[in-house]
DNA sequence: TCCATTCGATACGGATGCGTTCTATAAGGA
DNA sequence: TCCTTATAGAACGCATCCGTATCGAATGGA
C-alpha cells in the first residue's frame, strides 16, 4: 500500500472504467454528442448501468471523462530537415485522421459539441492546440535553424499545413492519402523557403 | 391558376414553412443534430406542433428540408487578377465563417452528422463541393490566363486555401480575420506563381 | 478460507419526446 | 359574402431514457 496510489486498484474497477469510457467514445462517434445516452453506453460495455453511476455522477461526468482517456501517442524525430519532420509529422495526421480509431472517430462529434457545451469546447481546443504545438516548435526549429525565413509566421503556416488534412476530414468525402503530404509541405514551404 | 404553381401559394402554408425551417436551423445548431427535437422546433417558430406533421413526415424530412433551405448566394467579380478574385472570395468566406447566420452556425452539426447520417453527408459534401467549385473556376481561370502555373493542381490549390479558415472555425477557439486572407492567398499562390 | 466489495441484471417512478387526434379560431379565395 | 383550408393549442397512448434501488453471483484481498 504505497502513499502513490490514490487511483483504485481493484482490477473490477479498473476494467469497468476503461471498457465503459471505450464504449462511450464508440457511442458519441456513432451517434453524436447530445445524442449519447447510458442505457446503450452500458449495453454496448456489457455492463450494468448501476455500474456507470457508481463511477459518475451522470452523463456529463462520463462524457468529460471519457474524453479526457484519449491519449494518442504522436512523435516526432529530434534531428532532420524542418522538411523531413514536417512530413514525418503530417503523415502521422494523415493517418491518424484516416484511422478509424475512437480518437479520430469521435473528433466530428467534438466539432459539433464544442459549439454549445463549455466543457467539450475547453476540451477539443486544448487537445487541438496542444497538437498544433507540435508542429509549430518543429517550424520553429527550423526558423532557428535558418532552414524557413526569419520572420515567417511559423503559426500560420502551421495551419495552411493542417488546415487542408481537417478540411478533407471534415467538408468532404475524401481523405487526405499519406503520399501527399509532401506536396503540401513543399508548396506551404515556397513562401518561406531560404535562398 | 398557372400550371407553373406547383408550390402552394398559400401565404399561410408558406409561412408557415419558413418559420418551421429557420427554428430547425437553430435548434440544430444550438443542440446538435441528433438532439432535435420537434417540440422545442415548434415552440421556437410560434407554431402547432400538428403544423408541422402536415407539411412533413418527421423530424428526418423536416431537417432534409431544413438543410436544403440554406442557400447561401456567394458571387465574385467576373474580371480581375486571380489574386484579387481569390482574395475576394476568401474574404467572403471568413466573413461568413465569422457571422452568426444559422447557415454558418449548423455547420458544425452537420460535420458532426454527416458521420452518422447518409442523407445529411450528402447534403453537407454536395453543399461543400458547390462552394469549392467557385473558388477552382477562379483558380483555372488564372491558369488559363497565364497567371498561375500551367501544371499545378488547383484542386489542393483550393484546399490549401480554405483550409485554414475552416481549421480555425472548426477546431480552434479563434477566427480568422478577414485581414489575413491575402497572407493566405500569397503564401498559397508562392508555389504556383509564373514568373 | 472468509469477508468486503464490485459486479450484471432487473425493476421502478418520473420525465421527456414522438406522432396522432381533436376543437375552436382565423385567414384565405371565389 | 360564404366556404374551404390552415392554424394554435391541448390532450392522448406509446416508447425511451434517466437516475435509483435491490438482488444474488462473482471476484479480490487478507
Amino acid at each position: 500500500m504505497s502513499s502513490d496510489d490514490i487511483q483504485p486498484t481493484d482490477p473490477r474497477v479498473e476494467r469497468s472504467r476503461r471498457l465503459i469510457c471505450e464504449a462511450a467514445l464508440d457511442e458519441l462517434a456513432e451517434v453524436g454528442y447530445g445524442a449519447v445516452n447510458i442505457e446503450s453506453i452500458a449495453k454496448r460495455a456489457g455492463v450494468g448501468k448501476a455500474t456507470i453511476y457508481r463511477h459518475w455522477e451522470g452523463k456529463l461526468g462520463l462524457l468529460a471523462s471519457a474524453l479526457e482517456s484519449i491519449s494518442t501517442e504522436v512523435q516526432v524525430s529530434a534531428v532532420g530537415t524542418v522538411r523531413d519532420r514536417t512530413i514525418e509529422l503530417l503523415t502521422w495526421l494523415a493517418n491518424y485522421l484516416s484511422d478509424g480509431s475512437s480518437a479520430s472517430a469521435c473528433m466530428p462529434a467534438m466539432v459539433s459539441a464544442a459549439q454549445y457545451d463549455d466543457s467539450v469546447r475547453e476540451f477539443h481546443h486544448r487537445f487541438s492546440a496542444e497538437r498544433r504545438a507540435i508542429l509549430i516548435d518543429v517550424l520553429d526549429d527550423g526558423k532557428r535553424a535558418g532552414e524557413i525565413s526569419a520572420d515567417a509566421d511559423t503559426q500560420m503556416l502551421a495551419e495552411m499545413l493542417v488546415g487542408p488534412l481537417f478540411y478533407r476530414r471534415l467538408m468532404t468525402s475524401e481523405s487526405f492519402p499519406a503520399a501527399d503530404v509532401d506536396k503540401i509541405v513543399d508548396a506551404a514551404f515556397a513562401s518561406v523557403r531560404t535562398a
